[in-house]
Order: C-alpha cells, then sequence, then structure tokens
RNA sequence: UGGGGCGUGGCCAAGUGGAAAGGCAACGGGUUUUGGUCCCGUGAUACGUAGGUUCGAAUCCUGCCGCCCCAGCCA
C-alpha cells in the first residue's frame, strides 16, 4: 500500500470512482474550496467512548472519511470524552478497531492521528494565543506509535480560552444549584432570568474559576457559564453551561482534573485545535449551531474556524441504534456482549460475517440527507449478499441431515466428484468431494406428500445431487414409534455422473449433499432479528423495547454435516453454503475439529416466498 | 401557542424554473447442475396541501396541514 518511510508524498487514491456521490455536504465543502475559505479539508469522526460503535456510525465514518477521501482532505478520529463519569477505555480500544476495519483498504490513507501523548501546542499568531495540534497521517508515521486525539488532550487549551472568555466578560461563575438553573431558564416561549452572579467582576471569576480547577468546591457547587442572553428563543444561548465539576477520575486524564468542559464548549474548541473545516454532526445538534458559532466567534482565534453542519442519523428496520438500549441489552444478558452477532455494532456485524465493504456500500446507497429515514433491512442485507456472491468459495453443508441410501450404489465404494468453487469467479478453481453410497440431504428437500410447486425429492421422483448423480427416490424408513422418516432410499442412475444425463433429459430440482462417512461435524448458529418489529425504538408507551425482543433470534444447531473440505476453516472466513446463506467461521467460539458457523445471511429464497403465500392464502 | 428543521412511488434518494434519475423491496418473464446469481419487463398524469407568480414550477412566493429536534451541571 504506502512506503514504510516515504513522508514526502501521499499514496495514490487509485480506486476512487469516476463519479462521487454528490449530497448536500460534498456541495458545501466544493464551495468552501472553490470560493478559497479553505485550502483543504479536514474531516473528524468523533464518538464519545462510551460504547461500542454500530452501524449508524458506520453512516458517518463513511461520510466524514468519504469526504476526506473524495477532497484528499483528512479525517481525524477524536475520543470526544469529557464525561468522566460513562467513560472506559475498553470503549476507545474497541471504536479505534472498529473504524480501522471499516476504513480499511478504503480511506486508511486519510486516517488521523496523533504521536502518542502528543498535546496540543501553543503559538502565538499575531499577539494572538493559539492552540493547534497536527494530525500525523499514516504515510508519515515513520513507525512512531500513533493514538486517536482525545477532547480531554485539550483540557488545559481548553482552560485557558475559558479564562479568556471571562477576562472578555462573556463568561462568569454561577453558584445557583442545578435545580435554581433549571427554573431560571424559562421554557421555549418564555425567557429565562438572569442568575444573581452574572454579573461578577473579572477579577472574582477568575478567581472562582481558578479555585474550582484546584477542587476547592464539591460536585455541583458551581459552573462556568456564558454570558449571552437569557432571553434567546434559542434556549441554548440562554447563560450554557461551559463546565461543571465533578470530582471523578476520568479514563485518559486520571485525577488530573475536577472540572470537566460541557460539549458546546469542548467540541467546537476541539474541532478548531486539531483544524477542521467541516464539523459534520446529526440534525439534533442543529440547534446548538449558533452556540457552536457563539463561542468561536467569543474567542479571538487567529485560524478559519470549522463550520458545523447536520445530517438526519440512520435508522434501520427490525433494529435500535440507541447506546444506551444496546448497553441494556448486554447488561441485562438478551445478548452474549457488544460483539454478538445479532447486534448491529460493528464489531457484531463483523463477526456476524457482514465484510466491510458490503457495510460501506450501504452507507453509500443510503444517501445522505435532512429527512427522518427508516431504512429497510432489505437493503443492508442486499449489499452483503451482493459483496459475498462475488467472493465467497461455495462448498457443500447439510444443516438438519436427513439420511439417504442409494441401494445400487456399491458399498464401499467412493468417487471424488469435481465442484466448483465459485461459478462468479472462475479463477477460484475447483475441488473434489467425495460421493458415497450413504449421503445426508437437507430435511427440507425430501416431502413424502409433496406441496405443489414443490420440485425437491418425494418418492417416485428424480433430482440432481449437485456434481454427482440424478437420483430416484424408491422409498423411505420410518421411525415406528413416531412415524417420522428417518431414512430416504433412493436408486441413482450411473450414466448420469456429473450430474448430466446422456439422454438430456431434465430434473426440476438440484440438492446440495454430503457423504455421511466423509461429513464433518459442525455447530451452526442461524440468526434472525433481534427484535419482532420494525421499529423497536418507538414501542407503545408503558411497555418497554425488550418486550418486543424476538425469542427466536437465535437458534443453534448441533450436529450439522460439512463437506471435508471445511475441516479446518480459517476464523473470520466465509463460505456460501450452497443453496442456503452465507456463513463464516466464528471467530470466538471455533475449535480445531470442532467448527462453528454463524449465518450472515441466507440467499433469496423463492420457494419460501411461495410457501408463505401459499399458506397466506 | 417560542425557536430550529423536514415533507418526491412500500423504503431510501436524485432533482436548484423547461417533458419526475437511480437503488432496495414487490410483481411478471428469460437463462441456470444453487427455487442463488445474471438478464429483460412493470409502476409517481405526479413531487404534503391550497392558492399565487410564469409561456412553463417538485423547483420561486404566500397560507394551511403533518412529522422531527430543543427547556442535562449528557454527547
Amino acid at each position: 500500500m504506502e512506503e514504510p518511510n516515504a513522508k514526502s508524498s501521499r499514496p495514490e487514491q487509485d480506486d476512487r470512482p469516476t463519479a462521487e456521490r454528490q449530497d448536500f455536504l460534498r456541495e458545501l465543502v466544493q464551495q468552501d474550496l472553490a470560493e478559497g475559505r479553505i485550502s483543504e479539508v479536514v474531516t473528524r469522526f468523533p464518538p464519545e467512548p462510551n460504547g461500542y460503535l454500530h452501524i449508524g456510525h458506520a453512516k458517518s465514518i463513511c461520510l466524514n472519511f468519504g469526504i476526506a477521501r473524495q477532497f484528499s482532505g483528512r479525517c481525524n478520529l477524536r475520543m470526544d470524552d469529557t464525561n468522566p463519569a460513562k467513560e472506559d477505555v475498553e470503549y476507545v480500544d474497541s471504536i479505534t478497531a472498529d473504524v480501522k476495519w471499516l476504513i480499511a483498504g478504503w480511506a486508511d490513507h486519510c486516517l488521523g492521528l496523533k504521536p502518542v501523548g502528543s498535546l496540543p501546542e501553543k503559538v502565538n499568531v499575531d499577539g494572538r494565543d493559539d492552540y493547534f495540534l497536527a494530525a500525523v497521517m499514516p504515510f508519515e508515521s515513520q513507525g512512531q506509535p500513533l493514538e486517536p486525539f482525545y477532547a480531554s488532550d485539550y483540557f488545559e487549551a481548553l482552560y485557558q480560552f475559558a479564562l479568556q472568555l471571562i477576562r472578555k466578560g462573556k463568561a462568569y461563575v454561577c453558584d445557583h444549584t442545578p435545580e435554581e438553573v433549571d427554573r431560571m431558564r424559562g421554557a421555549p416561549d418564555r425567557p429565562g432570568r438572569e442568575s444573581l452572579y452574572r454579573n461578577r467582576p473579572v477579577a472574582e471569576n477568575l478567581d472562582l474559576f481558578r479555585r474550582m480547577r484546584e477542587g476547592e468546591f464539591p460536585d455541583g457547587a458551581r459552573t462556568l457559564r456564558a454570558k449571552i442572553d437569557m432571553s434567546a428563543p434559542n434556549v441554548w444561548l440562554r447563560d450554557p453551561v461551559l463546565y461543571r465539576i465533578r470530582h471523578a477520575s476520568h479514563h485518559h486524564t486520571g485525577d488530573r482534573w475536577c472540572i470537566y468542559p460541557m460539549y458546546d464548549f469542548a467540541h467546537g474548541l476541539s474541532d478548531y485545535v486539531e483544524g477542521i473545516t467541516h464539523s459534520i454532526c446529526t440534525l439534533e445538534f442543529e440547534v446548538h449551531r449558533p452556540l457552536y458559532e457563539w463561542i468561536l466567534q467569543a474567542l479571538d482565534l487567529p485560524r478559519v474556524h470549522p463550520r458545523q453542519r447536520e445530517f438526519a442519523r440512520l435508522n434501520v428496520t427490525y433494529t435500535i441504534m440507541s447506546k444506551r438500549r444496546l448497553l441494556r441489552l448486554v447488561q441485562e444478558g438478551h445478548v452474549r456482549g457488544w460483539d454478538d452477532p445479532r447486534m448491529p455494532t460493528i464489531s457484531g456485524m463483523r463477526r456476524r460475517g457482514y465484510p466491510a465493504e458490503a457495510i460501506r456500500d450501504f452507507c453509500d446507497r443510503i444517501g445522505v440527507a435532512k429527512r427522518e429515514n427508516m431504512v429497510q433491512l432489505e437493503l443492508l442485507e442486499h449489499c452483503v449478499r451482493e459483496d459475498l456472491n462475488r467472493r465467497a468459495p461455495r462448498v457443500m453443508a447439510v444443516l438438519r441431515p436427513l439420511r439417504v441410501v442409494i441401494e445400487n450404489y456399491p458399498e464401499g465404494r467412493v468417487e471424488e466428484m469435481t465442484a466448483v468453487n465459485n461459478p462468479e469467479d472462475a479463477s477460484m478453481g475447483t475441488r473434489r468431494v467425495p460421493f458415497s453410497r450413504v449421503i445426508y440431504i437437507e430435511r427440507d428437500d425430501f416431502r413424502e406428500v409433496p406441496p405443489p410447486k414443490y420440485h425437491r425429492l418425494s418418492p417416485g421422483v428424480e433430482v440432481r445431487l449437485r456434481y454427482a448423480y440424478l437420483i430416484t427416490c424408491t422409498g423411505v424408513v420410518k421411525d415406528p414409534e413416531t412415524g417420522e422418516v428417518v431414512e430416504v432410499r433412493a436408486v441413482y442412475d450411473p450414466a448420469t455422473r456429473g450430474g448430466d444425463a446422456p439422454d438430456g433429459r431434465k430434473v426440476k430440482s438440484t440438492l446440495h449433499w454430503v457423504s455421511a462417512a466423509h461429513a464433518v461435524d459442525a455447530e451452526v448458529r442461524l440468526y434472525d432479528t433481534l427484535f419482532t418489529v420494525k421499529d423497536p425504538d418507538s414501542t407503545p408507551e408503558g411497555l418497554d423495547f425488550t418486550q418486543s425482543l424476538n425469542e427466536r433470534s437465535l437458534e443453534v444447531l448441533q450436529g450439522c454435516r460439512l463437506e471435508p473440505s471445511l475441516a479446518a476453516p480459517v476464523p473470520g472466513s466465509c463460505y456460501q453454503f450452497e443453496r442456503l446463506g452465507y456463513f463464516c467461521v466464528d471467530s470466538e467460539d471455533c475449535r480445531p475439529g470442532a467448527p462453528v458457523f454463524n449465518r450472515t445471511v441466507t440467499l433469496k429464497d423463492t420457494w419460501a416466498r411461495i410457501q408463505s403465500r401459499q399458506s397466506g392464502e
């Protein structure tokens, strides 16, 4: 990809599509470039490390890195960690890994990181104090260890900026209790009341703020507030809190601080410190934009200000996106962890077998706009199938085995049949699959009494065993107790080796199979949606969202039979089990000789559709 | 009833005054040793609604309706 020690030149963007996606954000960026307001594009992806990244974050990652990539710019990964109570290093690690995985091979050359431990530098530009922290791009790292940016690395700079605001008379220390502040804020249609401490002298504010930092006051005793306008129609302009006191240790700064900046104060200035040009966030922050701009303008900043713009967050049917609720699923044991393959988390999707490329394709297809939206899960699944269809090797696996004895096939004889690995890609070659007298087929592929339009095996019917022979069912063996079919008897036509009849006769279906004597035993996990309703985030009043959990979201199958080529599969690798779906080797629970597969997604199933239509009529 | 947004086919989404892109889903057909893939075909006389401007409006103006966000010392 890139020369390890080449600092001079950027790697080429070789696979850039000719027609890049256009949306209102890219238009704005283009315009800013054209007007010379900026000379390079720098975006950022700023998650709070208080949970794992999910498909909604993927949209934001693809947007921010996509813009950086398209305009030969950069996208900084930044932990927005200004609230010590909720954040944890476990999350910063997972976030970092997930981002890298998602952008790998696509935008990794745009990922802005910084040397481990580096802090913003104080510089003086035309007599004005400035703080700046340069990013290091992967191709210029020269082997030095890098890490994400952290808002918490700017606490000192932020403190200095706060001091500046106080000196300018634009911020003050307020002694009101949280309840008082609440009451005095007024209502959307009613102006608020000014704090009793609003006109405190600058010197007193400076002293008090310093003592807040020193730890002289308990949590909640005082805050630093911006002095804006208590009667502003936009409530975020009614003297918002900039700093609060929290005697808590922070995952990144330890016990160095007991005052922590609020989002609105920290975010825009963090953007500024990193030289971000476009700060893209979700719609709910739109009402914060005036405050974002007020803060930047209130300070005497020598460099160009970042611009905040908003887009609509992603919603997907049958899934929840709230981090709080995802955390509950994990904590209450409804799933087996953040990376449970049923989770909409990036790590869950990865474990499920969704390729990063498919997720990116999905994010590209859903577009970016400001409209509330609910994208159908089917689109995501389509993207996954499309990608896997191209890349996944085909293989035969029987999930619910039904024994078939081919009566006229010699006992003890084994033939090696030639199977193609991927009909979409001849370069993936062929393999040999053993065939013998006793095989397994899918239970679902046999019906003693076939329903209408059923093309598969039933008494007297001839079908093809893929890559092997045409067989005709001659009878069944039933369990005398239950009446259940436990074995199918059949005869084969020796003239049809490979699956074609010399006389040109056709059969209606082709079945996958596995030779009983050669089969590999495996566990296969089938997944369905985690919820039974399209919009689990909006459960009716009084009900908890967990009540729409799908109790059949996981089905574990033991004793599945795989063709022998799957005896020792590589964890994480994906296969198409012919006629069934795409399955990937579980990266956690696989043991040598005991493979575990996750069903990534089924194949499209016309027969299932016919059946449900039949039962619906 | 304050402020900020948004309304184009089932779901996304282009469109920026001159004959409503595209994708997913659905349905029909063809090919097929995966009821997969692939290929072909079918849908808004219409862009929340009512007016207005214009030779001409989804695009401009006005009113109305609907939905979302904002009163954390969360982000």
